[in-house]
DNA sequence: TGGTATGTTCCAAA
DNA sequence: TTTTGGAACATACC
């Protein structure tokens, strides 16, 4: 599920319903996730309360008083659910926090790649991280000077989240679709114009799905409403929204990849 | 049955 | 040093 707009849309979600609240208990029925082990983060969290939930990236950060922090990653298949009294329990529950009114959170994750960390120093887990895509500092010219001098291809330099910060496999299609860039280009040889318009189209399509709390993916994420409005991610076949052209598909850093061949040529221009 | 999957990390090789 | 490809992690779905 999870890129910038899946975890931004369950930070804001959930942070009314945390902020402010005491952790009393914490429990995991799938002990590699939390680092460092199961009791020093049992130790280090119950008894702080979360002041602020933020994210960065794809992480959820919970900001704890007295100081540290609580981060989690949902890698591919993680989510967050509330416990109900009714209704039994969620499929896949491997981790659950209880709060101090009663509350309890449920960390559930199909295929067990989730991270929860606890530390002190935020740096020393998201200290490498890239720009923040829709921050201020994500200008024309910081991509510039993020793909100067740079052999690599574009969509895995996009990928890397020490360049860029949130970007994953369907938003990087997407955004490249938008700027009629191909995935393969060398990332140093886009042009000024190039790069101004991946930049713009990284921030809007990045927005839209927000605006439309991210895209759901059948049993891992559900709740967003983008995958109705995807312009070529998982589209293979269909025709391309802006020149009719069959979306193609492609293994690019061993990612599926989807693109316009029209509308995306390998060679110069568009 | 086999291929695919929203992510990250480690290793080897070019 | 930079970049790329492959494997690993573990499970579900079609």
């Amino acid at each position: 599920m999870p890129e910038l707009p899946e975890v931004e849309t369950i930070v804001r979600t959930y942070r009314p319903r945390l902020v402010g609240r005491r952790f009393v208990a914490f429990s995991s029925r799938w002990p590699k996730q939390a680092s460092p082990s199961v009791p020093r983060l049992r130790r280090a969290i119950v008894g702080r309360t979360v002041t602020r939930l933020d994210r960065r990236g794809k992480y959820i950060v919970f900001q704890l008083a007295p100081p540290g922090f609580l981060l989690v990653h949902l890698r591919m298949s993680g989510r967050f659910e509330w416990a109900a009294e009714h209704n039994g329990e969620p499929r896949h529950v491997r981790t659950i926090w209880t709060l101090d009114n009663g509350n309890r959170l449920l960390f559930c994750d199909a295929r067990k790649f989730g991270r929860i960390i606890y530390t002190d120093d935020l740096s020393a887990v998201i200290g490498s991280f890239g720009v923040e895509p829709l921050e201020r500092g994500f200008t024309s010219a910081r991509l510039r000077e993020l793909l100067r001098g740079r052999a690599r291809q574009l969509k895995p330099l996009l990928l890397d989240q020490s360049v860029i910060a949130g970007l994953g496999n369907i938003y990087t299609d997407e955004a490249l679709f938008v700027a009629g860039l191909h995935p393969l280009l060398r990332a140093d040889q886009l042009k000024p114009g190039q790069v101004t318009a991946l930049r713009q189209a990284i921030r809007s399509v990045l927005r839209e799905a927000i605006r439309r709390q991210g895209t759901s993916f059948d049993w891992a994420y559900l709740g967003g409403r983008m995958q109705d409005h995807l312009r070529v991610y998982g589209r293979t076949g269909e025709p391309c929204q802006r020149c009719g052209s069959a979306i193609q598909s492609l293994r690019v850093a061993q990612r599926g990849t989807h693109i316009c061949p029209k509308c995306q040529p390998r060679g110069r221009k568009c």
